[in-house]
DNA sequence: TATTGTTATACTCTATAACTATA
DNA sequence: TATAGTTATAGAGTATAACAATA
């Protein structure tokens, strides 16, 4: 029988995908254990801080920073419209776009997201001195669509 | 009207997670891009490198290794026996066990994804100088579950 | 004509819980 | 008791295509 310290992962852990993927999962997982309930898989979290930074900021500029499709966006807004966390609100100087402002509670519900991302990231703080992190940041910077 | 170019990101060009995330929808796009009717997840590739390279790899080894559920492995199996990439075996010594043995038509559809996966990951290669690279996939290794 | 948002639809990825067969 | 695999179910995430309203 095969022991697991025996699996030959071949040329895996040499590709970039297969890299980014498993980091993201460990990401991911973590967020889940420090914020049970909170947002799974923080597109509402991004949503939340572009529309607290940016009040007004429409859906297709939404839709451009976190590269999800326009159609993909519509959805979130819908999320988090239902939860009281920001509202549409139809441009005056174009009126096919939905301004979107955060709301009171939105702020309060960003507030408690940020604090469960600084507690997920702090977690992996321990794996990198700060210019390890850095430049891991730099590095995947780069690499955009 | 908010400009792109003005839309402020706040703290998610710091954020791991973001990065991250950006990073790997990039290279799943990159991917899709040159294997067209491909491999869009990767799933698939990750069990078949694991099939050829482990002949009789049990399904909860493949769980491990490309950490997910076993109840997400075996949908994977489903659709890669469906294709004829592989095959189970039940295996004799432990008949929990199944073996997965990869087909000769799974080892010809890996070679198509390896080289889509090669295509792929040297349209980033311009990015990084070889010590960049090494140094990225490095420190991406140590984010781990 | 092009852009913004929407709807409808579908597919992938992943997870949890409860189950069967086997160890 | 514990492990390997399965089934059923659910939810998030994303995409494409077609459409209405507006520019």
């Amino acid at each position: 029988m095969l022991l697991d310290q025996e699996v030959n992962l071949d040329l895996l852990p040499h590709l970039l995908g297969y890299n980014l993927r498993c980091a993201q999962l460990a990401l991911q997982r973590q967020l889940a254990r420090v914020t049970p309930g909170g947002d799974p898989g923080s597109g509402i979290f991004g949503l939340l801080v572009l529309c607290c930074a940016n009040p007004g900021i429409s859906q297709i500029q939404v839709s451009r920073h976190l590269t999800i499709d326009k159609a993909s966006v519509v959805a979130l807004v819908d999320r988090a419209e239902g939860a009281g966390w920001l509202q549409r609100q139809r441009a005056t100087t174009d009126r096919r776009r939905h301004g979107l402002f955060i709301t009171p509670s939105g702020v309060d519900h960003l507030e408690s997201l940020k604090q469960g991302m600084r507690t997920c990231e702090q977690a992996f703080d321990g794996l990198f001195d700060p210019a390890e992190r850095d430049q891991l940041i730099h590095l995947l910077q780069r690499i955009r669509p």
